[in-house]
RNA sequence: GGGGCCAUCGCCAAGUUGGUAAGGCCGUAGAUUGCAAAUCUGCUAUUCUCCAGUUCGAGUCUGGAUGGCCCCUCCA
């Protein structure tokens, strides 16, 4: 396996920590809000790359938490009036609805910051105890960017303020120092060591990381993800304090995934324009989408439009062509070299867009063989594994194949379908041709692709 | 103002350690078909935004220009 890690700045040979064993822990949602394009890529990437160690045999520990507790989530309390449980249950469930429907495996744990309180506490306390930290004033825990002489070597931010957006709050020691603990009593606040308040952002994650993983002498865990965005502050910031208050380096590898933006326009939530995954959901099928935007390689910017959606549904629908010719035998073993060539793709830093033209290459062949030998039963066997080996690692091609071509037509649709087919059907056995295409057009009108088989015709809702 | 990333065929998109441009869509010719669709086969970038340099050799390295994006503010 070879991982391009964001802080070195290369592809380097992955090598776990401990031997085939790989802890991996990705940034998760602030449940205040439903999900967009964006979370949908940062979930799909990991899940590629989960699915891929456990492929090549490792035993993969994936921690994905929720931060359910944050300023975004009181301001959506004080706007609509409701408790933070109810708010954050409630976008934490439709969350976990919209990555089953993209089909993203469930990390192995799934942590909520305010279930780890008590570990956040500790590991400030400790950060106090060793001088990392300071308290201000008013009560709040701020660390000292200024005493980790490693501050920066993460995101390679300059540690030079002399110029920055940020407002300086007064009693900040350095511009970059950041809050550990927040002293309030407002809405929602925690009894604790430091008093009652509610922990910063960056410290919930350094703080149930070393709580769900056990650590060595070097590092914490093998893997730390998250999208772009978060390399600088937010992961510096986990790396600073982590390593402040253990003595040893939070992550072996950091790994980042591209922005998502839409018809070439920047996505965010100040500019509102956030493309929301329930509404492509509405339009697409889960698998579609999750095809098109796994499509390009994880590190790069992605450009999301509905015409390169629909051009590359085409090569999903190839698969599921494929599946239907092989749906009659279940399956045996897949093709070694298939298998091979498609791991090697995804353990060069995912490679998608070789493992995507390694598939091509497969149904091609097979469906060329099918074309000579239509019942080789071993053929189909072998070739339903190779999709099966394709669903397992990738997760595209799980579905019944007539299913997924019929996605989006009710009961009565189909009837009429049946009934327009079979009147085609009657037409071209009495050789009147003319009305045979007339039926095909009604078809086409309603967006039904037909296909003529040996075993009969076939058909497809397009799009 | 500071830091970083990217720029490859009409469109999408691979291309660590420099060695002579994957794949998909579209288009096109053919096989197949009553005609289609699907499927298969052939063809489709002497060239990688531009300029200069290093080199026997550069899409890949260096410098510069242009364009786009990201971070430094909540953000995946």
């Amino acid at each position: 396996m070879y991982i391009y890690d964001s802080s070195k700045k290369t592809k380097l040979k992955f090598e776990s920590i401990i031997p085939d064993k790989v802890t991996m822990y990705v940034c998760g949602p602030t449940v205040y809000d439903d999900a967009h394009l964006g979370h949908a890529r940062s979930s799909l990437s990991f899940d590629m790359l989960f699915r891929t160690l456990k492929a090549i045999g490792y035993e993969v520990k994936y921690i994905r938490n929720f931060t359910d507790v944050d300023d975004k989530i009181i301001a959506k309390m004080k706007d609509i009036g409701k408790s933070l449980l109810e708010i954050t249950e409630f976008y934490t469930q439709r969350y976990l609805n919209e990555m089953d429907a993209l089909g993203v495996q469930r990390p192995t744990v799934s942590p909520k910051a305010t279930e780890s309180i008590e570990a956040m506490e500790n590991m400030i306390s400790s950060l106090l105890k060793k001088g990392f930290a300071y308290q201000i004033s008013n009560g709040d825990v701020y660390f000292n960017t200024s005493k980790d002489t490693k501050y920066g070597s993460l995101s390679h931010m300059v540690n030079d303020d002399t110029i920055s957006r940020i407002e300086a709050i007064s009693e900040k020691k350095n511009p970059k120092d950041f809050a550990l603990w927040k002293a309030t009593n407002e809405f929602v606040s925690f009894d604790s060591i430091l008093g009652k308040g509610r922990p910063g952002w960056h410290i919930e994650c350094s703080a149930m990381i070393e709580k769900y993983t056990d650590g060595t002498a070097e590092y914490s865990i093998d893997i730390h993800g998250g999208g772009a965005d978060l390399l600088f502050p937010h992961h510096e910031n986990e790396a600073a304090q982590s390593r402040c208050a253990t003595g040893h380096e939070l992550a072996k590898y950091w790994m980042h995934n591209g922005f998502v933006q839409v018809d070439g326009e920047k996505m965010s939530k100040s500019l509102g324009n956030s493309f929301f995954l329930k509404d492509a959901l509405n339009s697409y099928d889960g698998e579609v989408l999750r095809f098109y935007l796994t499509s390009v390689h994880y590190r790069n910017d992605f450009n999301f439009n509905e015409i390169d959606l629909l051009n590359s549904k085409k090569r999903l629908d190839r698969i599921y062509r494929l599946k239907k010719r092989v749906f009659d035998q279940t399956s045996s073993k897949p093709t070694e070299r298939f298998v091979q060539k498609m791991l090697e793709a995804m353990t060069d830093d995912l490679n998608i867009s070789i493992a995507l033209s390694v598939i091509d290459s497969m149904a091609a062949t097979a469906n060329e063989k099918l074309d000579i030998t239509p019942n080789d039963k071993n053929l189909k066997k072998e070739t339903r594994a190779n999709i099966e080996f394709i669903s397992h690692l990738l997760g595209f091609g799980e579905k019944e194949p007539f299913e997924y071509f019929q996605i989006g037509i009710d009961e009565d649709m189909k009837a009429k379908i049946e009934e327009l087919l079979g009147q085609r059907s009657e037409a071209k056995k009495a050789k009147d041709f003319k009305l045979a295409d007339s039926f095909r057009d009604k078809l086409t009108s309603m967006d039904i692709l037909i296909m003529d088989t040996a075993n009969g015709t076939l058909w497809e809702k397009l799009t």
